[in-house]
DNA sequence: TATCCTAATATTGTTTACAATTTAGGTTTT
DNA sequence: AAAACCTAAATTGTAAACAATATTAGGATA
């Protein structure tokens, strides 16, 4: 059991981290410097070094002797986020298909039988849906053992999905065809399959993509204005 | 014309990338924050601020309490960032197909004219084709207006690829070989045909993989030890 | 001789204070 | 009245001091 070692910069990066993705810290907003050192208890430098790492993760954007605001998440950017994950998320499934082991294998079904019979139970109208499709995701990422690629997606950008989804209201409203769609991932995966398992996880990301988007226009823009 | 507006943490941060990449500061090496600031000649304030940066594009490695480490590199994850590259640069040329200005295809293909014509001078033993393939794949990059692929491309990626060029003394040994393949990406390119110029793409990586991996093998392992 | 404990040193994490730049408001000028 | 300029407040960038943790060296003990 490893001490749970962190410093203050982590924690206070992490929480600033969680106020953003769920929308507490609106995007476009201005991040004032000891304005948010008093809200987390701590002193500046400490909280520039988080506002870097926020910086790296490309969750606010900082000009020089001006400040720090909030990305404001676009239609343009999701766009570009789906079109990294449909590349990188199909060569982790191909790695994993060969690179997970039996036990992950075997975990992995177990979690698609669970899924399945919460949507059975909640009739198709899932919540936990959400959170169930990013823990498929994140694991099939793991199975890779590619450890810059673990790092890029399930660092990075699943923060970003995660945020578009809290602030767009976009949980999936294809419980069943996105588990479906998992169930034969997950088989070609098991039979060590990977150019299929590839072949399909791009397939299934192109499909939550378009549903999205399509999603995302319709609904009414109401974009909040600036910020200062 | 804008202003150069910056800040020491960043320029000094450049320096240090520099500094890493061509082993100025080997690998595994530890990082002294005073020492590292007196040399700089800045406080240890910013000098945190880039290693911020370093630690986020994953040059080193910081654990709590005790300090920073330059990253070691691995034939291991030399493999993992190739993986990564053949996915997303495949991408990249895709889109660049699709989204590149008629400008930017012509000074693609002057960019390969002028290549052929340096290999051609040089009887093919061209060191510029380093830079130079680097600078291929990092317009294309740039074709596929896909800001967030640039960035982590562009922006991390290419900068361990040259590191490991570096300090491997991986110089291509197959210029005409790669100028071909460049050629016919390009032409697809220029065609706008996205398909082809992906698996274009995706095969003159994987050989160029296959290529620095073989030589990496054979090279002699001559692996500094830990340094304090 | 090797191991463990302890104290001294060095290094990192954090806070506070200072300097430089930007922003906002008001006055002046055209 | 509108625009430009100047002044003051606020905010960011930087530096220096302080606190906490880890490393190292020395000595005592088995």
């Amino acid at each position: 059991m490893q001490e749970e070692i962190t410093t203050l910069a982590k924690q206070v990066c992490e929480r600033i981290v969680k106020d953003i993705i769920t929308g507490a810290i609106t995007q476009g907003q201005k991040l004032n410097e000891p304005e948010l050192a008093r809200i987390h208890g701590i002193s500046r430098g400490p909280l520039r070094e988080a506002m870097s790492r926020l910086e790296a993760m490309r969750l606010i954007t900082r000009t020089p002797n001006v400040g720090a605001r909030v990305v404001k998440l676009s239609y343009q950017e999701l766009l570009e986020i789906y079109q990294i994950r449909e590349s990188l998320e199909g060569l982790a499934a191909k790695l994993a298909a060969q690179a997970m082991s039996a036990d992950e294998k075997v975990n992995l079904r177990l979690l698609l039988n669970s899924h399945r019979k919460h949507i059975l139970d909640t009739k198709g109208q899932s919540y936990f849906q959400q959170e169930g499709d990013v823990d498929f995701h994140y694991r099939i990422v793991h199975g890779s053992k590619n450890q810059r690629l673990i790092d890029m997606l399930a660092g990075d950008l699943y923060q970003l999905v995660r945020m578009y989804r809290y602030q767009f209201s976009l949980s999936s409203n294809r419980p069943q065809q996105a588990l479906k769609e998992h169930d034969q991932i997950c088989s070609a995966i098991e039979e060590g399959d990977g150019e299929l398992a590839e072949w399909l996880m791009k397939r299934h990301i192109n499909n939550a993509r378009n549903n999205i988007m399509q999603r995302m226009q319709t609904q009414s823009n109401t974009q909040d204005e600036e910020n200062r």
